[in-house]
DNA sequence: AATGAATGAGAGTTCATTCAT
DNA sequence: TATGAATGAACTCTCATTCAT
């Protein structure tokens, strides 16, 4: 749990790397349903129908498994911020805001046991393996603001801070996969896009005539 | 983790039910710290002082401090909610709903680590347990439910989901704690307070008239 | 387990041999259903509504009540024992044999739970413990085998070895107790001494003229 | 001790399976001696001269060797039981109870252990461990019984309850083994076996014509 | 590449017994 | 006489990891 490790990548297509790609995915789904702890290594080798032994063979520790889970889920929204990025001259912030929202909601949807992994286990990390997965929310939350920036550069929205309403984005954004047994209850994930859809153009002020903000906005904000 | 008990209070000051008290503050620190998982009986009773097998003269296995520990930091916001209630028809829903987050992120602020033990320990609970923690989580949507149809009805807000709308002001309110670790960094609670109050008025479309932001801006903002 | 300890009689009536009656008394009851290791000093404690350190005021340790148990249930034979010899010149050692049959049979019967103990628990006593059973069993062994001598010495018993057919007389009352789950569901007790009767006389070849078995051999079984 | 099992049979000769079979005779050997609560798994292992943890890999609780335990013993007597079966109709009942009788006893001679340890532990068994027990002794008892009724039958013998008869013939047998340290003193198994056949003889009235006991009556003594 | 036997530390828990009050 | 807090050793069992084959 406290190591030096470096990074590895799974790229070629060798047997081997076949393999560890299973034992990847059925490690993350045991990790899923049981939590990380509750895992052991023979359940996952089990899982995988190979010997423990063998396992060792492709991971040098449980937490290596961590590693690997954590770099097979991080990226899941590259592509889709590359694309944001492209159109962020072309679209309407109200329009791109909508459809950033959709996409992040998409993927959260299809890798919700991810997310909610990413919140319960971040005890059982290692502060490189936390660093990871904070860039990349980071990344994620940057478009938000890029495009609230944007947005209020061409007048269509306000925002007293536009990182901070670009975090709370993601929170809603990320309570679909945490609070799903709650939220599935209610909505379709369509629902619940136009819902987060609505609630964040609310929350930088987008539509009507609105006042001004307050002239000293900026001064609530720390270390500027 | 799969229980039949009755509940247990501590109520009485005698000295068998101090010593409860600290073990269940002292397990709580440790948990919060290290998880539940990874905290051991042992070390439990050595950051008491006592032997293991004296831990066992107040508790009846570890799960059981988890009980203890839900039944401490339940309810801490019956009071709140209660006043809250009663100014229902007094105060206008505009109002009562900034000062109901007020009240929320300040009891949350106090027992941040408890919102996150909650996030994170949901898969070494039981359902009993689960249950509990379910229905305070309620208690409190539902009160920002009750005033956000107050103020449908006065015409004050509008939702097309209230209960939903409800269910996020909550989040945002959590992640003061859930994500402290970022928060913490960009905003003092009084700040945090005043951006969730925003977001939640915005969020009910509160404000075609909306009054202007407290004039000491400053007041807000950390270490100044 | 491996004790040096003096022989403890319980015979004033203080108070406090009453208390140390109650716990050999509750004690034993315990032991009887669950077995003396099985038993804890914590149940028995409970059991007798003291607490466990005021227990330990009366007995030394666990392997003390053991002693005690074996003390109050030894000499229950002993009555009957001194009655049985006293009739020896009187009585036909036939009538005899009979008659002590079924008193050894009787008396089993009200302390069956102890014939079953000392079968099932001989692993957990001391060596003088066992002694002090081994000799109660002796004494009656010793009185069947009287009354076979003397049946054989006046013409009515043929036996090659006195003793252990003594022996065996032992071990067929003692299966009352020991198989009782077995032969309650076949036989009342007057149907078992009975049986026993049958079988002790055959065994020492008593009546070459031998007397009729009872008409109603029926009315022996149970459940007809 | 509250189980839901599936029998386990060891029959091939993989080196895992001569482990297991090790494991078991230690641990039974061990429970012998010291009886199965006394006996620690920590025991068992040093005395198997393997690792705690490695008892593990071939049992999955203590309980469990307890059934490996009854499995291995138990079917003892099946090859016994079916060829007296096969010689019901040729042989007389009184040899073939003779020959019974010596054939149960030279196996109980054999696992005098086991027996001890049946009539001690019982109260540690689970139900279904017990019924196995039970079912066992049930084939032999039954095979006397079908003796006695076959001799009852052809005028050899007289019972008034066949049944019990058997039950009590078991228990002859049973006591070479549980009264072993009384036995052993005074008999020769050979000289215990004839004298059982004679007690069970007589307990079926065999013999209004009766061939005269052996002259050598004396010689079955030991330690004359 | 693959096995599974082996390890040793440590987990939660129980318990007979002691002792200050 | 009575309490119950306290102890420490022992209990059964789990687990990540190693290694000879």
């Amino acid at each position: 749990m406290e190591p030096k490790k470096q990074s590895r990548k799974i790229k070629t297509r060798s047997p081997k790397n076949e393999r560890l790609k299973q034992i990847t995915t059925t490690a993350a789904s045991l990790f899923y349903k049981n939590g990380y702890l509750k895992t052991s290594t023979r359940e996952i080798a089990e899982a995988c129908g190979i010997s423990k032994g063998n396992l060792y063979h492709y991971i040098k520790s449980k937490d290596d498994l961590l590693d690997l889970f954590i770099e097979t889920t991080t990226g899941s929204f590259d592509e889709s911020n590359k694309e944001v990025l492209s159109e962020l001259s072309f679209m309407s912030p109200t329009l791109l805001l909508k459809k950033t929202i959709r996409e992040t909601l998409l993927i959260i949807d299809g890798i919700q046991d991810t997310i909610l992994f990413w919140y319960q286990e971040s005890k059982n990390m290692s502060r490189e393996q936390l660093v990871k997965l904070f860039k990349q929310e980071m990344h994620i939350v940057n478009l938000f603001k890029i495009i609230i920036e944007e947005g209020c550069k061409k007048g269509e929205f306000t925002s007293s801070d536009p990182m901070v309403a670009a975090y709370n984005m993601l929170i809603l954004c990320d309570a679909w996969a945490i609070k799903r047994w709650y939220f599935k209850k209610k909505y379709t994930l369509e629902g619940y896009i136009a819902h987060c859809q609505e609630i964040a153009l609310n929350g930088v002020n987008a539509g009507a005539i609105r006042q001004s903000p307050p002239a000293s906005v900026k001064s609530r904000i720390k270390n500027t």
